[in-house]
DNA sequence: GACATATGAATGAACG
DNA sequence: CGTTCATTCATATGTC
């Protein structure tokens, strides 16, 4: 149905059809809001496999660079995409968690030691590793609470030498993606 | 399982017409999306309109479970329906506060048995009332905020001309009407 | 059955 | 980083 756009706020002329297939910008010059791309989104998630999480500025300004090739994108836009494909990964995860019907507890510690090389193109300093804890139970439940104390305050911690790295078990099904990026 | 949509993405992808599965109502068990009983929506509209707005993790957890006698649900399901009808109210208010000079629809409210106790049961730290800080203003200024050194032009025009926030009609201040459910 | 609307789901952007 | 808002996509439902 038809938005309010029936005068001012419309700040863009907002093409209604976004399903321009993957054409780049075929969704509108203008526009008022990123849509990436099949290409720009495939990478983006390769990265995200690989274990990328937080690029850094750097990263973040090469990968934009070459995601711009398949499309218009900005650097804030590959900074958002992992900030919310991050969030909400375990925002999803905590969701699930509790009113999963079947309980299944299933560690699945099997994964393959592949090729990690994509996400070592844009490596610059730190390993990234994905050091996500688990989280079986959530912590911030209630309203308020937030111990001070217990909240591991690091800004550092990426360093992770001892933390034990444990895959997510989400479904990364992924196909044999053929991806080179040779023009790293 | 239940599984259905829980894939990221499966946008940009023009593919029209994902299989004739339409399956049926929601009785009918075979669902690519939730489809909420009627006694789901009633339920919900009533905790919605009890005041509560964005229901915390923990109470999507509880309404969740509750909700599930009356069939199959989950969590995400009741994030997302909070998320859409808070959203579409707003929405609502907004396309008729603009030009409304005559606008007599107003909408009708078809409840009359108000109850504060439901949403008593999940409140757990705040009375959520209806305070909502309506954004008269952008609060989006030039170089502030950058996250990590990333430089985030807030060149988005959100023009936020919009209407001046109106005080809901809604009324909040229901009589504590006994309204028990059996379940709870 | 096409069309219009209601609504579940997803996600880009941004706030605190 | 967790949450929230806005917008859009996709599908269910209702009407003719």
């Amino acid at each position: 149905m038809d938005e309010g756009m029936s005068g001012f706020l419309m700040r863009s002329g907002s093409v209604r059809g976004k399903s321009g297939s993957t054409a780049s910008s075929a969704t509108g010059t203008k526009c008022g809001r990123w849509n990436p791309t099949t290409e720009q989104v495939k990478l983006l998630t390769e990265l995200f496999r690989s274990g990328l999480r937080t690029p850094s500025t750097d990263q973040i300004q090469k990968i934009s660079t070459q995601l711009s090739f398949y499309g218009k994108i900005e650097s804030k836009n590959v900074f958002y995409w992992f900030q919310n494909h991050k969030a909400r990964e375990r925002q999803k995860r905590r969701k699930v968690s509790f009113d999963d019907k079947d309980v299944v507890i299933r560690r699945q510690n099997s994964f393959n030691t592949s090729s990690q090389s994509l996400a070592d193109m844009y490596r610059v300093s730190e390993p990234d590793r994905v050091i996500e804890t688990l989280q079986l139970f959530p912590i911030n439940s209630f309203g308020e609470s937030e111990p001070e104390n217990l909240r591991l305050h690091g800004n550092e911690c990426r360093d992770s030498s001892t933390m034990f790295s444990c895959t997510m078990d989400e479904e990364i099904e992924h196909p044999p993606l053929e991806l080179r990026l040779s023009f790293l």
